[in-house]
DNA sequence: CAGTTGGTTCAAAAAAACTTGAACTAAGTT
DNA sequence: AACTTAGTTCAAGTTTTTTTGAACCAACTG
């Protein structure tokens, strides 16, 4: 037996392909996703994902998708990390299978959890950083149009604060029609 | 007999560079734009807005920034176009001079409008042309599951239509905090 | 009009972000 | 143990985005 054969690359016939509405899904995904500050992979990957009912394993994403092992894996594990995946395995098989969360209110809040609370974070040490400088500055007119902008930053911060919860409320409400599919 | 000590850094006449803590503002600036999706020398001459009084003219944001004259004018005009920015000119000065907007209400609206309302409006025709190529599937399993997910799609969709008016409102309410600082 | 100034444009350079694939770990099989 | 197979990591390569600067335009000035 050949331990292994020639492996004759026909670039994109494969036994499985995408079906063309899914092609159209998983470039949505792409734009959407890039739109967001997300690298396209990450799109394409939950696009794929999105549009099956049965969970992939990494090897069936790559060959639908024409992607590398490393992009498959990175990608595999941002999305998790977002909350937007979920890895499933079946009992008796070693490989991991992957499914997309499809409640918006689930990915809206893994995304904030992820992307704007670390920002806001940063922004409070930010702020402190500021205050320090501020309390050494020599110049006293400058130190007093100082404190001003960072009387506004604070003011900002605190209204970003007080969106986030509210928009994951929103964006829960009536969740329906996506749960229904899915639980 | 000086009124004030401790001059002994560089005596710079003018203003040819930035307070310590302006430059943690820029910093600031730079970083949360990024964040966003907006190259960084947005937020850079943002932030240097951000902290004057005064507006100021083109070749002064160059200077001061260090930055080229193509980064400036490119910068100052999506800035403007944001909303970000406003150009004032001083009667009998043909320069013109930017100021930097400082409601977050309006920069929230703003930037809402020329990021997130374009791509609601490629979603629509995204859709569209999803539903187009659902018609024409064949296989009568795939079409299904395609029309399935073209109805999540079709609902998230709705729902961040809904979300938006909300975030300009919410940012909206007191702002008063960030106008008293400065009108 | 020739010279200067304020400002825009855009091709090319530089920088940043993303993807690849080979080397590697870990775990299961023979 | 040797050989799979599943998956991760990361240096190097590729692509995309951003910045630069020189050429250009338009308006004012002497």
């Amino acid at each position: 037996m050949p331990a292994y054969s020639i492996p004759s690359r026909k670039p994109n016939s494969a036994k499985e392909e995408l079906a063309e509405w899914e092609v159209a899904v998983v470039d949505l995904f792409l734009n959407a996703v890039q739109s967001v500050g997300l690298p396209k992979s990450l799109g394409q990957i939950y696009g794929l994902l999105f549009c099956r009912d049965q969970p992939l394993a990494m090897d069936e994403v790559m060959k639908l998708l024409g992607i590398s092992k490393g992009s498959a894996s990175q990608g595999l594990r941002s999305l998790r990390q977002l909350g937007a995946v979920s890895s499933v395995y079946a009992p008796g098989d070693r490989k991991e299978r992957f499914s997309a969360e499809i409640r918006l209110r689930k990915l809206v809040a893994g995304f904030l959890k992820e992307q704007a609370d670390p920002h806001m974070e940063k922004g409070i040490s930010r702020l402190d950083h500021l205050r320090k400088l501020l309390s050494v500055e020599d110049d006293e007119d400058s130190q007093k149009r100082g404190v001003r902008r960072e009387e506004i930053l604070s003011g900002w911060h605190r209204q970003m604060s007080r969106l986030l919860p509210w928009v994951k409320m929103i964006v829960g409400k009536s969740d329906r029609l996506a749960q229904k599919s899915s639980e």
